[in-house]
DNA sequence: CAACTGCGTTTCACTATTTGAAACGTGGCG
DNA sequence: CGCCACGTTTCAAATAGTGAAACGCAGTTG
């Protein structure tokens, strides 16, 4: 293994147990490294900005670099966590399968699924992508993106059916109306036979972090059970957002 | 520079911007390294849990590790940030020094000061420590620590001064009374004319991560102005938990 | 006020460590 | 069944890490 990275990692773990900013003699000491080794190790750590020295004492200590490296993950779990009892409650109600997804790359990353307890299925697996374009999971959250985010997602659109919405006028309407509305919708779009209703997921901060959507086969998303349907999917969304901490503010 | 551990970090980082589990052949490629090198150093940082491979897939992707590494640095950030103004207001109503301390080791680090503007002023400088036991920051701090803590606190118990409280029944008597008040108090204790009022700084999960301290000379630490003094911190406190997120629950 | 101490930093010859092409076993896919 | 790409292992060659010693500096001490 890697013996110079095993010290840098026992580095950073050593900065990160004691709270205030240390010195270089002193991690030596504790790590019983050479002093050199230290400096030099603790010197590559400052140039990539995991660490900083204070200007007056001369001391080292971490900068904010490891929390932001891995903030994703934790939110990410959480997010599943949260969602994982929504995701069976609405698949319990509505007879149907439902997704968590989140934005990945130019497309939706299925980040955990609930089958429905009916015959007919629908295929999809956790962890693998469909497209954020023509499936209701990933307009639900390319509704929420921003501009230059969705202009490059236009230069990916592709037709999947005969009934796969291609114009980039149409689809930008489309997402207004999500936004609008708050909820997503596509039928047949990414495979005929295919339907599904979403909802955008928000977090503390208000941002659109990820999307639960209800899906199955189109013969069973009539008109008549659509508006019950979506209602269950913005109800789901609602609640995995309220356990994040999200809190509407009027409007 | 250690160029391995740069590898490393970049490595760190690439899995870091990726949400999904990546594998050794693509890390390699978008890292310009080679296969062997990027296997040895995810290798490395697998065994000391940094990053986990997917025992399905294979592929490789970030723990919580970093975080947990990193997110003492941002709270106390954020600490300092959101006491800042609180100490200040204090500071100015009480016409006294306000210190911001929290526990480190087994003293208490000053994080913050606001100095009075009277003319007869009192030591202590950020990034010193004072002892736990036998000052108002300290012991405001001591008295909601685990009992495994405390006990070690113990047997560094010091006399400073001729009033300093060194019988451990008293202390613990004492720190039982900082809990039932939510205030702890100290009258040249820590050193002859030097008095202090404290109180603890919760955070969202109700846990003390800080306190609060109006310090200054004795001689204006007078029986008659103590309880104003004492409201003031206790106020103080007050105010910056509520900003990091705690809610009393009643009781 | 000079000697001392301990700090962060730099140097450099030595050597232990990293490197990368090649090959292995495996699993998925047409 | 053959093919491809994956994660993993190997090993000689070469590079990158090491650590004792010394530097300049600041603060402390007799």
């Amino acid at each position: 293994m890697s013996a110079t990275v095993v010290k840098a990692l026992s580095l950073i773990e050593a900065l990160s147990a004691g709270t205030a900013p240390i010195g270089i003699s002193q991690l030596a000491r504790e790590l019983r490294l050479n002093k050199s080794t230290v400096y030099r190790l603790v010197d590559t750590l400052c140039r990539h900005r995991f660490v900083r020295q204070d200007p007056q004492s001369g001391r080292y200590a971490l900068t904010t670099k490891l929390w932001e490296l891995g903030v994703g993950v934790v939110q990410r779990l959480e997010l599943r966590e949260v969602a994982r009892p929504v995701l069976e409650a609405v698949a319990q109600d509505s007879g149907e399968a439902t997704l968590l997804g989140i934005v990945q790359d130019l497309d939706v990353l299925i980040l955990d699924k609930v089958d429905s307890n009916q015959p007919l299925q629908i295929f999809s697996r956790v962890g693998t992508r469909v497209a954020l374009h023509c499936t209701s999971i990933g307009r639900a959250l390319l509704a929420f993106q921003s501009e230059d985010y969705v202009a490059q997602a236009m230069t990916k659109i592709a037709r999947r059916t005969e009934r796969t919405l291609v114009g980039r006028a149409e689809l930008a309407a489309e997402l207004a109306r999500v936004r609008r509305t708050d909820a997503a919708e596509c039928i047949d779009e990414w495979s005929l036979g295919v339907a599904g209703v979403a909802a955008p997921i928000r977090d503390l901060s208000g941002k659109v972090v990820a999307s639960l959507c209800v899906t199955g086969p189109s013969s069973r998303f009539v008109a008549r059970r659509l508006p019950k349907l979506r209602r269950m999917a913005l109800e789901g969304a609602r609640q995995v957002s309220d356990r994040l901490g999200y809190r509407p503010s009027g409007g």
